[in-house]
DNA sequence: AGTGTTATTGCAACCGATCTCAGCAACCGA
DNA sequence: TCGGTTGCTGAGATCGGTTGCAATAACACT
């Protein structure tokens, strides 16, 4: 196909080529009848618009960068996956930035995008969101953040109510019978997870039970060291609270390779309520958050801050969802 | 940061906005003090070329598109993972695009990444290529597809060799004594799948013994139908062979959920070699892809279609996994 | 010194849109 | 009939680069 410009819809229409410009991005301010006839011009000829163009001129795109530390967790692509759709929804096109956790590039890619004049950004952290890092970048002032940000109230953030979800765990481990019931850290380095944490810290002994903490590292292998250390311990809890649906699967997993069964030995129960839970083995009862609501949300405060300058900070409730790695304490 | 294009870089440096450009794409053309001496101003301004304004008028850009239908199917995104590299490593960015399955979607994809100006785009895709459609875009000649296209040479493709990674799972399978073995398939309706079922298929028939193939469908139930057929029958295999790992998990966890224990009860292998099966109860035995190898590959192929116009066909060869969800056969 | 090369750099058109401004016609009320 | 609106379209500069071509300088050779 030969090159389709704007101008070759111009002379075909018979117009001026600010005239077809018109007829796309701003409708009325062109007579029904010429948008019309320029429109179907256009079609016949199969002509779009060239985004590359247009974003040089406005200086501002459709794509919006969404940086994760890597795809292969399935919190992160379940997240990627809804913000794909929400932004399609929008007309915008995402792309996806995979850090691997490095800083550097996650700067990297925030330059870039800023180059490529996207409106914002969503970034999903792998640790805690330093607030001068993305002040750093002009881009800065346009970013949504899950997770929260400690001392910047400037940036948009959207997470799910930590104490809540811990608290959902721990009343129904308690609804089960246990009383003793320990706790693995993981993966993300995230106020999130810090929150989580400290959650369960305070709830336990609010409760006057004292908490286990497992292991409290933030690496991939904080389920299997969780496991390692409830194996060692002379009087182990006899339920788990896993981070995060990762760690839980791998707390499991170890657990199962030791020969204690879940959950007739155990009880575990994770938090994030990641579709591939309903397939493990035992499937994993877990906290969840709705993160599909989440993607949606980052992009409605972007839109919403880019619009009138707003700043929010949205909390999500997460919710039980029981499924067959909990159950009643036998003795 | 005031507004900063080429031409505020070449008076700082008193050049001519060209020699400025050419310093950046055409180093060999500027003598090397002018050069030096552009770079290092532009470098104190923090001055870094537009890539839309390149791609514009250079009509290529550096983003390139990777097309899967499920970014939340954790195969497609480790493959994701290791094309960002691969595609950061030789300076082009990765466009995310997630189909859901729905070829209108990747058509709508195909038109936005030509418009951008992509150079080249990566098909994961979840059903048989239909070479047709491929050919309808101009894109369609710059293509490269993960799997096996019918019918037509012309697009570079990269694969794994499935009767290979069959046999490895059979041999290991008999090796431990097993004679009974059934089969899944499932998830992608790709050649690849269907190579899978077929290498089954021929290679049980080759050995004398009778396919028991437990389900043939391709969503994300077909592990939970097979695993109730499984339940279902008088005499059931002693193993199963999963068409990928996804559905390992899936035939896993039901048969747990029936009481069933892997390896115990029966023997389950898998397909892919996921990260994410090492974490799983039982970590899972499985055929190996070399996921890596793929993203690296394919962007290979690619250039190389750019560069010199050549098609090749890559086979890769799969390795066996030995894990936990395998064992002698008991009786 | 005269002429032919070659290495560098400047000029200006161009990529495909957007957008301000100006022009023109139709319409309004006095 | 005339000044004032209003609605629609055309002109042309502009966004930030690239690139073919021309101009100039520097150097080689006879």
């Amino acid at each position: 196909m030969p090159d389709l410009s704007i101008d070759v819809v111009a002379k075909a229409a018979g117009v001026h080529r600010s005239t077809v410009s018109r007829a796309f991005s701003r409708p009325e301010a062109v007579k029904s009848e010429t948008r019309e006839h320029i429109l179907r011009v256009a079609e016949g000829l199969g002509y779009t618009m060239s985004p590359l163009a247009q974003a040089l001129r406005r200086k501002t795109s459709n794509i919006i960068p969404l940086i994760v530390p890597d795809i292969t967790n399935p919190f992160f692509a379940e997240l990627a996956k809804t913000m794909t759709q929400a932004a399609d929804e929008r007309g915008y096109q995402l792309m996806l930035c995979v850090t691997n956790g490095d800083p550097a590039k996650s700067d990297g890619y925030f330059t870039a995008m800023q180059a490529m004049y996207a409106p914002f950004g969503i970034v999903a952290p792998s640790t805690k969101v330093d607030s001068e890092a993305l002040k750093r970048f002009a881009f800065g002032h346009k970013v949504v953040v899950i997770d929260r940000v400690e001392g910047d109230d400037s940036v948009p953030t959207v997470t799910v109510d930590s104490r809540k979800g811990i608290m959902l765990a721990l009343d129904h481990l308690h609804s089960l019978g246990h009383t003793s019931i320990g706790y693995v850290s993981g993966i993300a380095g995230t106020h999130t997870a810090q929150d989580r944490m400290d959650a369960y810290l305070e709830l336990t002994a609010e409760n006057g039970s004292k908490p286990v903490v497992l292991d409290s590292g933030s690496d991939l292998d904080a389920g299997t060291r969780g496991a390692e250390h409830f194996l060692e311990m002379d009087n182990p809890p006899t339920a788990i609270i896993a981070a995060n649906d990762m760690v839980a699967f791998a707390v499991i997993s170890a657990l199962g390779r030791s020969g204690l069964r879940v959950p007739d030995d155990v009880s575990v129960i994770g938090f994030d309520g990641l579709a591939l839970g309903a397939r493990f083995n035992p499937p994993l009862t877990t906290v969840r958050q709705p993160i599909a609501d989440m993607g949606h949300i980052a992009i409605e405060l972007a839109e919403k801050q880019n619009g009138d300058g707003s700043v929010d900070h949205i909390v999500l409730e997460p919710e039980l969802l029981v499924r067959g790695s909990t159950s009643e304490l036998r003795k």
